[in-house]
DNA sequence: CCAAATAATAGAACCTGTTACAACTTTTGG
DNA sequence: CCAAAAGTTGTAACAGGTTCTATTATTTGG
């Protein structure tokens, strides 16, 4: 059940190759044969680690979003007011996802497209997400219990966040419009 | 270049088709030469109208918000505050989508997959919420300009409800939920 | 009304995600 | 160390979105 070395590593291969295709070309580029040649597996066993093509890449966000959640797990977050510290982590990561746009379109793309049978993945990039989030507001790494209230504001400027980074994706808007509309959701939802 | 009234027909025919597909099996169920047979013309016919299934469907979806526009456009929008106005424009046309919850899955993935490519359809859709979040703002049918402010929180609104509903189409959360997080947002932003 | 342009049709062909399968290799439990 | 189980491989086949083409309407400008 536990995954060996060796299967450890073919999956990195696995991911690594699909972020590199997708890096280059887009969700498009990302072609399932392809990413198997490239990370030296066969196509059965790409399936056999991945369900789908929308799977391989949600992966591939919730490891981007693991590498983020890392960085904001070793300090505390600058920033004198709550507003300050979310728009710190969230504006931070939305400017390194800005700067492999064929990636973040592929990712951002397979996450939106996603369906039931991808739910797990999909949690686990949500969890990261809230985590993040709730550390942001709290000032520090231990996250203490969010309230009720606390959850439904980090959920919704989690979709206000996912849904600039589609439209920037997809050319409906400039990186400029995406730190608005998350600057203009944190600021009216976490007042100072 | 303008449309005869058998084109207009014929769109109209394929559009229907599309959505009675949807609204049986959902996004898969919505088979390219099966629209075109329902719909009683020619693969290629189809393929001209729309030049692809994401368009279709997005097109279907951006007819949904006609009609539903259509509704807000008729009389003023009941409600003695903002936040109660939008949430009634906003619940009830959930609920009406939550109707028909293969369709809307549909319309929504394919919205959400949508890639440059789609802008034109993409953007008709967000100016149909647009106005239909703003008259319900301003509580009346006739559009007084928004602000830049308003603007911002417009589509800050128009984020978390579609968010709110690929969530849903998903099976990631209920229809109570998609009210929830729709009514988090509209109070916090449009405090009364 | 006619010729040119445009639209529609039927059908094959192509591409890529996904599945199936038979042979081979590695891991595991005893 | 061995047999069974689980994992991997290579390859073929299938499915549905998309493209192409030759042919046949239909529309339009003169």
């Amino acid at each position: 059940m536990s995954s060996s070395p060796a299967q450890r590593e073919r999956r990195d291969r696995m991911l690594k190759a699909a972020m590199k295709l997708a890096a280059e070309g887009g969700y498009d580029a990302v072609q399932m044969r392809e990413v198997a040649d490239d990370a030296g597996v066969a196509l059965g066993t790409l399936y056999r680690y991945f369900p789908s093509k929308v799977h391989l890449l949600v992966a591939a966000l919730s490891s981007r979003f693991e590498q983020a959640e890392a960085i904001t797990e070793r300090r505390p977050i600058l920033g004198d007011t709550a507003h300050e510290r979310v728009m710190k982590i969230l504006a931070g990561t939305t400017v390194s996802l800005q700067k492999q746009p064929q990636l973040t379109e592929a990712m951002v793309r397979a996450f939106m497209f996603a369906d039931a049978s991808v739910l797990g993945e999909i949690e686990q990039v949500g969890d990261r997400l809230t985590r993040m989030i709730a550390r942001a507001i709290a000032g520090s790494p231990d996250h203490g219990e969010a309230t009720e209230e606390e959850a439904a504001i980090i959920r919704v400027i989690a979709d206000v966040w996912m849904s600039a980074l589609v439209a920037w994706a997809n050319g409906r808007s400039g990186a400029s419009e995406v730190e608005k509309s998350i600057d203009v959701a944190v600021r009216l939802l976490l007042p100072d």
